[in-house]
DNA sequence: CATGAATGAGAGTTCATTCAT
DNA sequence: GATGAATGAACTCTCATTCAT
């Protein structure tokens, strides 16, 4: 591991990545710029390259940090839940901190993933947190329902939420963050009491 | 001569238009330069800001021709309907043209949807089109279930629609146009079948 | 002469002018584009080139027309002047037509005197007029005292003409038209009654 | 050490504004452009960016440079004055050193004056350079005349000092340093002569 | 370790001018 | 005569990145 690190560069670290997690969030991926995160950070915006060589890895670094926050909040909400249907509930919710659903940080989010296409390194990291998303909607869905129900309910959440933050980012006054809440819980619902449908796809034209 | 005059206007501007969307698709809206696109359309890039006095009215130019395509594709649909329920399939499929649900095709517009929150022509652009897609869907809907529904129903087919684009976007295997046009149908069948369960919704399909 | 041109060419090459003079006044020399020009004349900006090589000759013409005017008007305030002294007045009047002495007006030809370094020809033409100020002040001012006199005098108002412009253009609530005249009417009388001082220049330190 | 710190970036401010005061006078405020003054200054034009983040802020300090210079003079003259006359005397010829009332210089300040019309910066900037010449020159009115006189005269004063230099840089073989200042003075103490004949203005014609 | 000085590529925009029609 | 299509030079400004100190 990278323990032996010493202490005062990953004081540094943590300090910037926080530094630029904030200025992320206010100002989105083009807004963050090193300037801005080194002045953020009472820092020199040389100090912000010595550290992290490359934008991209403080970006990696800002988007591991924001999982790990939710992935903790997933955790401790996972921990409280009382029953399985409970239990997708935490992982929903946490995926929509109410401090954190707003526009600017949809925006910030938004501007990510257009930054994903032109950078490998964000595209595989990504992977990662969908991946583990749906892995943990799965096993929440898995003592619910089927395990092949449970992997199509639990892609047509994490694709419910990406609409959800998508729109939020788009509109002023958008939905807040109960409200998308009970939307999603709606959809699960739905979604758990109707397997026997699945797969009745309407004639389409063409 | 009034005729050739306008005519060789229209016909810069939309092949500059045409260049733009080009460039926009394969570049996004961050590598859609003015020079990338004069040199596209085998023009001076001098000449793109003589049609285009801001770049912001040729990427307005773009969103909009994508969506006139968009919106003609539904309306030939629409005429081949041979129910309520295949309308909705229709304005569905519309929005899932094989050619153009692909990785860079989504890419695209996911960094067009991160440029809104800095260019509020873009989101008054958005809202029109976000708008005109609800209120397609609620039509359609109508006929199939109580107008209070119809309207829930329409908004998570959007969001579902949003959600899909945003993967698409992000995952270099992710869904085919048929696949992704197959798991909406399903949402749609789920959702109108379901609208008792639905909290304090009291209208039933009729 | 060239009394011979076509007389189409000469209406276009008014109207162009008249065009460009409003051009300028309205939007200083930076702001009077070959464009907005044409715009302003009903015509392509085409055909402005073709009427004025450079823009320099359209300029030149303006100044031209400019100076026109103001002598028109000192012709006419000459003629009616009733002594010696009234003639000094009526060319000072001409100087600041209360419909020019604006801000806008006079921060328009502060621009074109700063245009005069680079541009020889108006350079030439702007010698002219200043010549024909001070001529025409002398020749007035030679009936109320003695040439040399008249020559220091006319010096003086041609000066003092020139700071009340400057000023005027860079003070939004600067002088009116009729403040600046008795301002200057002011001098003329401080002038004619002190020749003999002339010459007693205060011990100057170094 | 941070002494090298502030004192590099005060060393670079200075050069910068050295070679943009040096460009500006040769070229004009329109031929001071970034890359001229980096490449004057021995740097790219990309720190002249860094260091004065808009070209306003740069030709500002030029601005502000050439007054201070001029009003350092001033108070070196105003020491070594010996009566109340010649702390005006002094105040007038530290407006017309020698080395600078030359056409160039001339000519670029002129086309500042041209500039002050779009700049509201410039604008505010001018008008506390010229409340201060007044101020100075009221001053050391009061001792020889009446408040309302002293106000009047340096109001008079100002405007032929603008005349001056306007016409300084229109003329290629204009007055030179000490020519300019004669004048001055002669119309000073004609002013300080005359406060009786004030507002005996003659009849105008319309 | 840390600074911030310095670079240079690249973006949008403006506009006089040329020229085919 | 007249149009406006087309060019290309010039300008300001932004920023990731490099590097001497």
């Amino acid at each position: 591991m990278h323990i032996s690190k010493t202490s005062i560069e990953q004081i540094r670290r943590r300090e910037l990545i926080d530094a630029a997690y904030l200025t992320f969030l206010e100002h989105g991926l083009k807004g963050m710029t090193m300037a801005r995160i080194g002045e953020r950070a009472g820092m020199s915006h040389g100090i912000v390259n010595y550290y992290f060589t490359r934008k991209d890895a403080l970006v990696s670094a800002v988007v591991r940090k924001a999982t790990f926050l939710i992935s903790q909040d997933t955790a401790r909400r996972l921990r409280q839940a009382k029953s399985p249907r409970g239990r997708v509930s935490a992982i929903i919710a946490s995926n929509f901190a109410s401090d954190l659903f707003t526009l600017d940080t949809a925006r910030a989010w938004v501007s990510y993933y257009a930054a994903i296409g032109q950078h490998p390194e964000f595209e595989r990291l990504q992977n990662a947190v969908d991946r583990r998303l749906e892995s943990n909607l799965r096993h929440a869905l898995r003592q619910l329902t089927s395990d092949r129900r449970a992997a199509e309910i639990a892609e047509g959440i994490a694709l419910y939420i990406d609409g959800l933050w998508l729109r939020r980012g788009r509109t002023k006054d958008g939905a807040s963050s109960s409200t998308a809440i009970a939307k999603l819980e709606a959809f699960v619902d739905d979604q758990l009491a109707s397997g026997h449908r699945k797969g009745t796809v309407a004639g389409l034209p063409g």
